[in-house]
DNA sequence: GTGAAAGCGCTAACAG
DNA sequence: CTGTTAGCGCTTTCAC
């Protein structure tokens, strides 16, 4: 029983036909129509299958004949590491991965690590279409998947004009929670927020690296933060916003210690994302400030981590996405024209955001 | 620009190489091995490509010529919620993936759900080889696997005799922990532990149940267990074993609470996994009972969470079990006979396991 | 109910 | 460096 060890395909529908004396058709009948045959034929063409060691119509020519691949591609272009320790990334996944099980449809996560710039493998990639999940807009994956001539959704990206769409509005989203921030009262606030762009800068960002910002989502929340402040007079150029490559709660921890050395007078540390937020958290607190006593901090995600934390952040339903985005793409034939699914978001007011109290001064260097 | 409309694939190489004037093979070089031609042609070809929408070489097409399919496909028979909720199995699939990505080959999950006995999927996944990860071993999905021609490596799964083969030595494992369970002085216990096998069965499991369990793993660490007890005298028999079918927080707390209804004079909790054991420790405190000083509860994982709740447990390397997974499938054209990796684990002494105190029936009524 | 014909789109010798 | 030849293994009208 060498049967696992890579053996030469022994037997193929041809063969089986011939030594069965009938057509290939039939046996293909056999196969993927069992009502075009006679059961007694078909039994003994499935009989006869298994003793040649026939394992059955090989997938790869079916679909090639069929032009369908029966699976859709995964382009995720984040280190997996980071990818699969991201609990809202995680949940986009599964949510992904649910669509496609309803469809039986399997879901190929196609190999594309943002440092190799090897697109060979979304050439490569056998599938019925893709999903796109948060990749810089100037990805040459990205771009890669826009060149094959299959449908695509994109998530949490921005327009692309001809492709559907998946996300929420993190710009509405984001200015809401400042808004709820500017009603405590803060107006000096720090940022600390994910990579911008495709190359590391673990440091503040320029107004203008914000804005030009490769990454749709967090182009939107910076834009919202901005927007919301500048409306009640805030200076954004001096507002010191942190960018940090590694999505990790050491990320945030560096960043909130980066942001307080520059100014320790903001009253409200607001995060681009729940991760960083609750690096930023512990951070603070080892530094001896009180949570929101002292300072406020504030995430993006509404992950279950965060929740336990009692994080105020926006909660959006990620698993909704995932599956929305499947929904989408295996629907795809009856589509006319580009479709966009704008998911809503909700702000969860934690226990880590409150009015700022005392001077600035006192709370970082005692009172 | 209508590109993402599912588009009638327009051109072909061969009608890119007719309108250039030139064979398939420049073309197809053109493509997979520019060393083979003029720079200057090739540039020729790609423009050419271009304008006329051709989008590269059919993977699907390429695929069935080079017998080689460019991905792994992933055999996870749990439902997909719980599979993307458990900690162990993201670790499991995250060490998959990197594999994977290592090697520039993709990583296709295969639909195949424990209801759904739909085994067509297994059939028409276009892989190069199978990971078969922690499936009961009379699952059709398997069996479907096994007759594929290709190379398979099942992971936390009984010796199949033909297959590749990682895991770990659950029953060892579980038998050390019991030792020192034992050798804290406990031996009236009771146990909870996930599915056995494929029919939901949420009640206490005799001992034919265990030993004839379809998951090896849950096999292996009963076994483990019972054989440390029986060797201290304690009649397996008759300790209380309480199976639960959804691996969830809820099902350990459920399964606690049964046991303790059942026995509740017993000094510790095993769990046969982090999971039901975190589960079964926030039952018990809501019941009022203290950790470790009232009962004393095991897990089995090693999960973050689990080091977070400073649970007594064994810890083992869920992604260096899914990286040597791919590493053995991704290997395996020089391979000549089955290979198995048997990782090693660790006991974690945490603060939820000590010596039994006081009589039980106080710590249950109360003193 | 069964078969013959006609590719799906591509790559890999090998010969020129 | 380029072209010719030969399929990879299968499905699918369309006759019989």
């Amino acid at each position: 029983m060498a049967r696992s060890m890579h053996v030469r395909r022994p037997a193929t529908l041809a063969s089986l036909a011939a030594e069965l004396g009938v057509s290939r058709t039939t046996v293909s009948n056999a196969y993927n129509r069992p009502d075009q045959l006679s059961p007694e034929l078909r039994r003994r063409v499935l009989e006869t299958a298994r003793r040649l060691g026939y394992p059955g119509p090989d997938p790869v020519a079916r679909s090639l004949r069929t032009r369908k691949a029966g699976a859709v591609g995964l382009l995720l272009t984040e280190n997996l590491s980071y990818a699969f320790r991201d609990p809202a990334a995680i949940g986009f996944l599964e949510g992904l991965a649910l669509a496609c099980e309803d469809a039986g449809t399997g879901l190929l996560l196609v190999p594309a690590n943002p440092e190799r710039e090897d697109v060979a493998a979304v050439h490569r990639a056998g599938v019925d279409g893709f999903v796109v999940y948060s990749v810089p807009d100037d990805d040459p994956h990205l771009a890669a998947v826009l060149e094959r001539p299959v449908p695509t959704v994109v998530c949490d990206q921005p327009d692309l004009g001809n492709v559907d769409r998946v996300g929420i509005d993190d710009q509405a989203a984001m200015h809401s929670l400042a808004q709820h921030l500017i009603s405590l009262g803060h107006r000096r606030v720090g940022v600390v927020c994910m990579r911008l762009a495709r190359d590391r800068n673990d440091d503040f960002v320029v107004p203008e690296r914000q804005q030009a910002a490769h990454f749709h989502v967090q182009r939107a929340r910076l834009a919202g933060l901005a927007q919301a402040f500048a409306s009640v007079g805030v200076d954004w150029e001096t507002v010191p916003v942190a960018e940090r490559f590694d999505h990790t709660m050491a990320s945030g921890a560096s960043a909130a210690a980066q942001v307080m050395e520059r100014d320790p007078q903001i009253t409200a540390l607001i995060c681009t994302s729940d991760i960083l937020a609750l690096g930023a958290l512990g951070e603070l607190r080892r530094r001896g400030l009180r949570v929101p006593e002292d300072i406020t901090v504030t995430g993006f995600d509404g992950i279950r981590e965060a929740e336990q934390a009692g994080l105020t952040t926006v909660r959006q339903p990620v698993l909704e996405k995932g599956r929305a985005a499947g929904k989408l793409l295996l629907d795809s034939a009856e589509r006319t024209r580009p479709r966009a699914v704008t998911l809503s978001t909700e702000l969860v007011l934690g226990s880590t955001a409150a009015s700022p109290r005392g001077t600035a001064e006192e709370r970082w260097f005692g009172p």
